[in-house]
DNA sequence: TCAATATAGTTTAGGATTAAAGTATTTTTC
DNA sequence: GAAAAATACTTTAATCCTAAACTATATTGA
């Protein structure tokens, strides 16, 4: 849309700046579903994890010294009784442990076990593949431009938003 | 990366694109699951709806005629009887109506009520208002751009895929 | 025709998820 | 130093969601 001079009330712009953002939602929306439930059905059947497990699995990998039970919480967006369901089940399949934090004892890091190391490790490949194969129609340029504008999209998400626009 | 001449072998390549990849999946993850627990919030607190209501309501809306439970479960990308359950909630609160299908007797169709309508109307204004003001920190071109990288991302996404890459 | 197969939808069992309330501990404040 | 407030995590009840098995109807094909 070029300098345009015609008049356009306030209405009309606010009307299709609504669209435009509504059809951007949605479409974004539509892209990650897709790849969500992908992911998940060959989660299932390749390895038999869930993708919530191996969403929290990843997140202890990139903090090997561990993380609280609130920081994963914030860090996966998701409720803290949710945390604990899945904590839960890692600890009974012996993958992530509880460690008690001497300097709090309301709270504890979660850490990955050696053996839920070994089997992340094993499954993280793989799944980098996935994700590598289901994106391969689109090009590294357009890809560099989707994570530049995305990012740009996140960091204002989460600015206080200006109610009075 | 302007065409570099420098030599790279097919595995630092590979190990680049599924960076890339990853990096790209998370950032696009990690926006979604921001808007949506912010719309979830909201359609609760300012209309004690839940968010799969509202989004079976929406599909209705886009199709008066009425939709199958296979079309919700499609469009929707959720599984039938997750359709099922959210289509009994909705039809105990008279919003939506299973109205048989003449030619199938396995089949009908699902169609908002009048006070579907209405409730839905009121309920999809306000949550288009929120979209646009969770997006306002990204300008307009970037958005028009965004949609259109988007959208090719989804149709390669539903394109068949060419294991032998 | 009628048996085999496919399709439309539901049910079931298990896990995921939320919001809200609850428990235990720590920090703040007076 | 004790009451009040905040923090870290868990529990509960309700809903969401999936995969797989199931019911009922429709279509296909010998």
């Amino acid at each position: 849309m070029k300098a345009t001079v015609r008049a356009l009330d306030l209405e009309t712009r606010l009307t299709d700046d609504h669209h435009q953002s509504l059809k951007l939602w949605l479409r974004m929306l539509s892209c990650t579903v897709r790849i969500e439930n992908d992911v998940r059905a060959r989660l299932r059947s390749e390895f038999g994890v869930t993708l919530p497990r191996f969403d929290l699995m990843a997140q202890l990998e990139r903090h090997p010294q561990g993380l609280r039970m609130g920081e994963l919480s914030k860090r996966m967006m998701v409720t803290g009784g949710n945390i604990t369901g899945i904590t839960d089940q890692l600890e009974d399949e012996k993958l992530v442990a509880r460690v008690p934090d001497p300097n709090d004892r309301r709270a504890y890091s979660v850490k990955l076990t050696a053996a839920g190391k070994r089997i992340f490790a094993r499954m993280a490949a793989v799944h980098e593949g996935w994700i590598a194969e289901l994106l391969s129609g689109v090009s590294a340029q357009d890809k560099d431009k989707l994570i530049q504008l995305l990012s740009q999209m996140k960091q204002q998400l989460n600015r206080p938003l200006d109610k009075s626009q």
